[in-house]
DNA sequence: CAAATAGTGTCTTTTAGACAGTATCGC
DNA sequence: GCGATACTGTCTAAAAGACACTATTTG
């Protein structure tokens, strides 16, 4: 073959950042660590040798935040070359979601405030940070509580508030409840915050929501 | 510092793969490339030193396919480790999509059926199309033609074909009409296909159509 | 004229949004 | 009882879907 070998081109570094999204307080916010160049960061690691991206990036959490069993979602490439002054890098951003008792209670949060995190971090990491927010918004318009922020059995309140944190924006009681119970299945229990006790659900595990849906969470911005 | 080099880390090569979109006779199609090894693959190449993502794959481009001047977005790593016999290759798929009037008359075209190319693609070339439908959908749905795949001065009904072509349904007349003409201007001329001529709009640049627009675009595909 | 498409008007159905009213708890 | 929340029902307004009707061209 008269082509060059593949050995032959130039070859980067390759990083992997996750942006680990959970709730606390009823407000969205990002796991973030410190970074031994000094500042906050998001958690993550080089890619080895062989390794996939999801491997580096289950490996980075299991390191750097002491988190394990957690799914992720591939969100952008960063490329500008002078991202990181140690080299040649490339950041593949991930985005993952979890339920708070998830989180070590020793973690680093950051609050998310209008999308984006409230304290800047290193690197690109608040871009990757704006992504992830957005891409699981995305997700929770067409899915119910993919990630499970909510937990397992919850009244519907209990889901707005997850909703209303997911898109940092007050959602309307009566059209959350039309558009989410049909997924919901009743357990015939019911539990109590405070005032009268409401039932309590289990989501349909994968319930796909209307298009609409996602158009009335997300009302009055037309951006994304 | 007592940390290792970023030399010390062993380097995937990286590709870049396009997936360059266009409507001809209707119907969106993927622009393809004959590949080396044999069969029929996306524009692609290797990225050069120090080199940015998009530069890559403006040169795949117009190496390749002998394009210029298009706007690309990213979509997604593949990272699978057995994906290029020739050894370790994460490719980054890419997005474009273009009017036909800017693709060479000579390029081999596949048309997209229900949202996949027809005909099977080298590595997971396949994959990185449909991806790519289906972030043009998205960015249809949110914006006015955003590609200007139907060209400057243009009837309704040619707004609507190219709308049909993207998302692969037929729009309801009416109800396109209701949407879009808020972001068209007049330009008093009309134009004609057949039967009674058409008054011909041009585009109020960047239109943010309303969140609902692309519910009713995708109606009756919750997914995504 | 017929055929074909453009554009307008309107009716129905659906649904988001809003609000009122009743129910059931803790205190 | 009072305060707070859960649920149900209903009204309105807006928008999608559907259809009819008129208008203007080509052949």
């Amino acid at each position: 073959m008269q082509h060059k070998k593949l050995t032959d081109y130039p070859r980067p570094s390759v990083a992997v950042d996750v942006a680990v999204l959970t709730i606390r307080d009823d407000v969205l916010q990002v796991l973030v660590v410190e970074h031994r160049l000094g500042g906050l960061a998001l958690p993550g690691t080089f890619l080895r040798e062989k390794e996939v991206l999801a491997g580096a990036a289950a490996r980075a959490l299991r390191e750097k935040a002491g988190l394990s069993d957690v799914a992720f979602t591939q969100l952008h490439v960063f490329d500008a070359l002078d991202r990181d002054e140690r080299g040649w890098v490339l950041s593949v951003g991930h985005s993952a979601a979890l339920a708070a008792n998830r989180i070590p209670a020793d973690a680093l949060l950051i609050p998310i405030v209008d999308g984006a995190p409230a304290e800047r971090l290193l690197f690109d990491h608040n871009g990757i940070a704006r992504l992830a927010v957005e891409a699981l918004q995305s997700h929770y318009g067409r899915i119910l509580d993919p990630a499970n922020l909510a937990g397992d059995v919850i009244t519907v309140r209990q889901l707005r508030r997850v909703y209303e944190a997911v898109y940092g924006r007050a959602l309307m009681k009566d059209t959350f409840r039309r558009i989410v119970t049909p997924h919901l299945t009743s357990t015939g229990e019911t539990g109590n915050d405070f005032g009268r006790p409401a039932e309590l659900f289990r989501k349909t595990a994968g319930s796909v929501l209307p298009p609409s849906a996602w158009a009335t969470f997300s009302a009055g911005r037309p951006s994304l």
